[in-house]
DNA sequence: GGTTGACCTTCCAGTCACTGGAATGTGTTC
DNA sequence: GAACACATTCCAGTGACTGGAAGGTCAACC
């Protein structure tokens, strides 16, 4: 398979495909021309890949995943592992996602918005702590 | 001030205030010896930004908000767009990470676990559409 | 045989917002 | 004068791509 069929297949831009050989998470064979050529395991790799950085994981943990894929004596509770750690991490995210957001409404219903220019939430910027002296 | 005094004031690191002043966000004037040396209105400006950056803000997003603060004939209503714009951002990224989080919890609540090959979560990032032929 | 156009190749640079480190200069204190 | 904290500049690296230039290959059509 050339780059560009196994790219419309597992859903990722060919650049990438090239970025993920050369940091060594796929290996295609090369034909005669210079192509890459694609085997089937290899674009089963792009495509559990691709499914796993769509769920956040790092290029770190899809070679780590990667390699207890391919190994038959893996337990699967080093994997679970990985994934509640993922977790907990997209859980820090929202969490402070989620506080911004918060104090950004708050900011926002009191801000008239209109052509004036008193604005209650340049005014929250503005008295960060620190700098008062 | 120098810049460990006004890093310490604001609670950025003096790095990240070198790289504001490379940037333009800020302009410190200069001592004799080359030091900076920053006036109170660059101290309250990098206090600002830091608040800014703490809810998420862009540097550019930073650089707009510092501009609107700094001009006494602002509209309000422009900082109010910029804020629930961002806002929306923000709501956007908390569907996408909670998205992940349900799908990945699923995951693990199915796998065992334990010393076995045998793992679900593996399965299904293989089983990534495409490639199936 | 020539030409178009789609596809492929490599390499270099840029993104965002810093962060680390090296090499060097300055200020303060003992 | 030595030690030490603080300051300076400059260069390189992070993560995960992405864009673009310059060129090679292949299939189809005239």
């Amino acid at each position: 398979m050339n780059i560009g069929e196994v790219a419309e297949a597992c859903g990722l831009p060919a650049k990438t495909i090239r970025y993920y050989e050369e940091i060594g998470l796929v290996t295609p064979d090369r034909k005669e021309n210079g192509y890459r050529d694609f085997p089937e395991a290899e674009g089963h790799k792009l495509a559990f890949v691709a499914r796993a950085r769509s769920l956040g994981f790092s290029i770190e943990d899809c070679r780590t995943l990667l390699a207890l894929y391919d190994d038959p004596h893996r337990a699967s509770g080093n994997v679970r592992e990985i994934v509640r750690s993922h977790v907990r991490g997209i859980d820090r995210k929202i969490a402070e996602l989620e506080g911004m957001r918060d104090t950004l409404n708050h900011l926002v219903e009191r801000c008239q918005g209109d052509e004036r220019p008193e604005c209650p939430i340049l005014d929250d910027l503005a008295s960060a702590p620190g700098i008062r002296r």
